[in-house]
DNA sequence: ATGTAAGCGGACGATGCCGTCCACATAGAA
DNA sequence: TTCTATGTGGACGGCATCGTCCGCTTACAT
């Protein structure tokens, strides 16, 4: 699989980087107004091209998803860096899990494109991915070792949590406030003083088997844009 | 407005009404497979009835939709007068809880039924919907009372709670330990000894200004079924 | 200044779903 | 058995979106 757009390479005349850019801009306009299943056709209008320069830059809309939201996920990689050097590595877990969260929060269309994304992105490779699995599972054992982390928080409690999350701002796109409690409610028990009773087995979760594109739909609303 | 099916009622042909019954089956089973937004007619095939047939018991797919999972709807609402009349008000409380998640859980379909239905819902009447959330409150002030459930857990946290599981489950159908991990993380959260920091405030959400049908689409996913 | 390859836009046919309309069927009363 | 109100099915017109095709425009190399 090659990479989902033509990249802004040397070779690109002026303006169509150009165009690339605003069609970019657009799209992550409408899709934060209308989600991402707003008409191709909106984006292209709203950007100032014709939709043959959209399909020819974008060829599905998951590309167009994929690069509107990149910079986010990027944000999210670099979060996952920093958080494994925090000498502190409990605040670094902590500061991953809020950091992602407030992306969603504030980003909106994005929480949809970071579920529709997960199978095969955090960047588009499998590499790449298991290099995120990794590094989860480093950060969690890490912020276990310090006594901070839970010892039975499993890495893919992780991903259920930001789940969860992507699920309420979906919902309530428009309260913070909700969120913010969510998160809260959520890091403080997944810390060791709260492990007063056993949790039921994880989730067999190997990030990988996210949610795959088959089976399709299984929307959230009934009623159309 | 006026309830939103033909009820079965005793002026109603016999083949009538057990096409109603054949409808409300197969829109289970649809919904479940496809999300609340399958077609319409794909509903009416599998009950092996027209289309006309449909649209004159159901005018609207909203309506259909509530039919569908007004089973599950009456079950919540049986849940929280049980919880009510728990003697132990936390185990009350829990319960309430587990009962509603193992619902969004097993019940595929339900879960974007309950999310989309909130506005207006738990029976249809503005009078239901104001006893629910007194209703509510007066469990979570029990439980407080009785020093089980945090003092500074507020009513909107329980629908702040149920409306992400609603995404978790919406993400991973069939992940059912993922959905038992998160209710118990939360309920570990909410006990009265895991309040060891301040909580943000809470949502301003009064039960009624949910998911508002307004505003639309923001789906979960890009593909289509 | 000029030629040309890269880029552009919008019209267009295809597809899929919606919701209605109407000619036909039948349950059940008389 | 007969009659009719109630119920039925599927064809059909309408609409929105998709994604492609092709003739025109323009950046930029020479």
């Amino acid at each position: 699989m090659e990479d989902s757009s033509r990249i802004a390479g040397p070779r690109m005349r002026a303006d169509a980087r150009r165009n690339q850019g605003r069609i970019l801009a657009a799209a992550r306009e409408v899709f934060a107004e209308h989600g991402i299943d707003a008409p191709m056709a909106t984006v292209a209008r709203r950007a100032g091209v014709g939709v043959a320069t959209l399909y020819r830059r974008f060829p599905t809309r998951d590309a167009l998803v994929r690069a509107a939201f990149a910079h986010q996920m990027q944000t999210c990689a670099r979060a996952l860096t920093e958080a494994l050097t925090d000498p502190d590595p409990w605040r670094g877990f902590q500061r991953l899990f809020e950091t992602v969260c407030e992306l969603q929060r504030e980003e909106r269309g994005f929480p949809a494109a970071f579920v529709a994304a997960f199978p095969d992105s955090t960047a588009g490779h499998a590499q790449a991915r298991e290099r995120t699995e990794r590094d989860l599972t480093t950060l969690v054992r890490r912020a276990q070792a310090a006594g901070a982390l839970r010892a039975d928080f499993h890495p893919s409690d992780l991903v259920v949590a930001l789940l969860s999350h992507c699920g309420l701002v979906t919902a309530l796109p428009h309260d913070s406030a909700a969120s913010r409690r969510l998160v809260a409610y959520l890091l403080q028990s997944f810390r060791a003083e709260a492990a007063h009773r056993p949790l039921p087995p994880p989730s067999a979760l190997s990030l990988r088997d996210v949610p795959i594109a088959a089976d399709g739909s299984q929307r959230q609303r009934s009623s159309r844009a």
